[in-house]
DNA sequence: CGGTCCATTGAGCACCATCAAGACTTGTGG
DNA sequence: CCACAAGTCTTGATGGTGCTCAATGGACCG
C-alpha cells in the first residue's frame, strides 16, 4: 500500500506514526493529513547535518530510522555531545515551540530516513491537537530531566563515575541482576563513548583500564565486558 | 474583595494569576475555580524545604512571592544548585507531569508565600485546558534550554567564563551598552554566587580579584561593580 | 609490506577543590 | 564608644583530577 504516484513521501505519517513511542501516535488520520502534504522525507548519509546551532528553527525533524547526534561546537573546533536521538524521536521541536533558533547542532551518525515538518505546520498541529500538546509536554518533561541529570553528572562527578554510568546504562535492560559477564556497547568507538560522557579518548582509556585492573570489567579494543555489575553500582554510592 | 470567611486562601487564583508572566494567566475564572478550592496557600520562612529530591511528586508549587532554590544534594553533604525560581513561577510541575518523583530539592531562600496544588488537580487542569498545556509546553521549552545551557557551561567552561556570564546576566537589563559602572548582584553572598556557577567561595573570590586586577570589575565585600562590559563579553569569545 | 585508523601509554601541566590561616565586617553587650 | 565574638571574605599552600601533546602498539586493508 502506499501511493505509487508519490515516490517522495514513501510512507504517510499515519502509517509511520504507528511506531511504538512516537508522540504522533495520538493523532487521527485527519490530523496527520496536514504534515503528510507538507513534510519532506529525505535520506541522509552518515555525518550529514540537519541544522546548525544558531540557525533559525524552520523545521521539526522526525526520525523514521537511523540516529542523530545533538551537540554544540566550541570555538576551538571541539564538539560537546549532548545526546543522541533515534528512530521514533523528534528533533528540534523545543526551538520551534520556544520560537528561538536551534540551540544545538544535529548530525546524523548513521544513514537515516528523516522527515522535515515545516515549523508553521508543526506549531499548528500542536495548537489544534490538545492531545499532542499534552504528549509533547510529557515527553519534554521526561527528556529534559534525563538530559539535565546527565549534564549535572558531567559537571560534578569524576570521570570514573560517568564511565560507570555509561557502562550500566548501555545494557541495563539485559541481565539486570545476573552476575555473569555481559557484552557491551555494540559498535561505539572510544571516541564516541568519550564524547558521550564529556571527556577525551585518552582519559576514558585510562579509566577503563583502571576499572579492568580491579576486575570490574574486561577491556579489549572493540570489546567491552562487564564482569561485576554490583561492584560497579557500588562505586556510584561511594 | 476576598472572602473574609476564608482567611487561608488569601487571594484567589484568578486574582493571583493576573501576575505578569504566570502560565495560569490563560485560565478563565471557571478554570481557576478548581485549584482555588483545593490548593493550600502557606507562608514559608527562609530555608524551609518544599520537597526533597526523591519524594513522590504530590503537589505542584506556585510561587506568589519570595524565591526558591532548586538543588541536588551530594552524598558528601554538598549542595549542587541548579537554579532559582521566584514570584510568578511554578515549581515541581515537570515531575508531576512525568509521573516521577521530584528530581531536585526545593528550599526557600527568602520568606515566601507559596501555594501547593495537589498533583491530581494540576494534571486535570492541564488535561482540560489546551491553552494551559501549550503555555506550559512553551515555558518548559524555554526554561529547559536555559537550564541546559547553564549546565553545559558548568561542565565545559572554566570558572572565569562562568563568573563572567553571571556578572553579565545579573544586570543585562540595565545599561546594556553604557560604558559606565553598573551596580551588581544585590544581596548575594559569595557563597551563593559560587553555588550558582558551580564552584567554591575561594575559587570565586580569586577569580573576581583576578578580573579586578585587569580592571574589568571593581570588587569589595558586599559590592561588585562592572567597569568594562565589552571587555567582559570579549572574554567569552576567547 | 607499508599505510591508515584506532587504542593505548607516558610525561607535563593547568585548573580547581581542599585545608588552613589571616583580614575585614557586623552585631552585641558592657 | 569600645571590646569581643561570629560570620564572611580573602589569601596562601598543596594535591588530585583530567586535558594536552607526543609516541608507541595493534588491527585491518589495500
Amino acid at each position: 500500500m502506499g501511493t505509487p504516484s508519490e515516490p517522495k513521501a514513501v510512507d504517510g505519517c499515519f502509517a509511520c506514526r504507528a511506531r511504538h513511542d512516537h508522540p504522533f501516535r495520538c493523532l487521527t488520520a485527519d490530523e496527520t493529513a496536514v504534515p503528510e502534504r507538507t513534510h519532506v522525507s529525505h535520506i541522509y548519509q552518515r555525518g550529514q547535518t540537519l541544522f546548525y546551532e544558531g540557525n533559525p528553527a524552520l523545521a521539526v525533524y522526525c526520525i523514521k530510522s537511523g540516529s542523530v547526534r545533538l551537540s554544540r561546537m566550541t570555538r576551538g573546533g571541539g564538539e560537546i555531545v549532548i545526546g543522541t536521538r533515534s528512530a521514533g524521536e523528534i528533533v528540534g521541536f523545543r526551538a520551534a515551540i520556544a520560537g528561538q533558533p536551534y540551540g544545538l547542532t544535529a548530525v546524523t551518525t548513521a544513514p537515516s530516513r528523516i522527515c522535515a515538518i515545516p515549523r508553521d505546520v508543526f506549531v499548528e498541529m500542536v495548537t489544534n491537537s490538545p492531545t499532542l500538546a499534552l504528549e509533547l509536554l510529557r515527553l519534554l518533561s521526561i527528556r529534559s530531566r534525563a538530559t539535565e541529570g546527565q549534564l549535572i553528572s558531567r559537571a560534578h562527578e569524576p570521570v570514573v563515575a560517568r564511565t560507570v554510568r555509561l557502562l550500566l546504562a548501555t545494557h541495563g535492560q539485559q541481565d539486570a541482576d545476573a552476575q555473569r559477564p555481559v557484552e557491551q556497547l555494540a559498535g561505539l568507538s572510544r571516541e564516541e563513548m568519550a564524547l558521550l560522557i564529556g571527556t577525551t579518548r585518552e582519559t576514558l582509556s585510562r579509566t577503563l583500564h583502571s576499572l579492568a585492573e580491579r576486575g570490574l570489567v574486561e577491556v579489549s579494543p572493540s570489546r567491552l565486558r562487564v564482569l561485576n555489575m554490583e561492584a560497579l553500582r557500588a562505586r556510584l554510592r561511594t
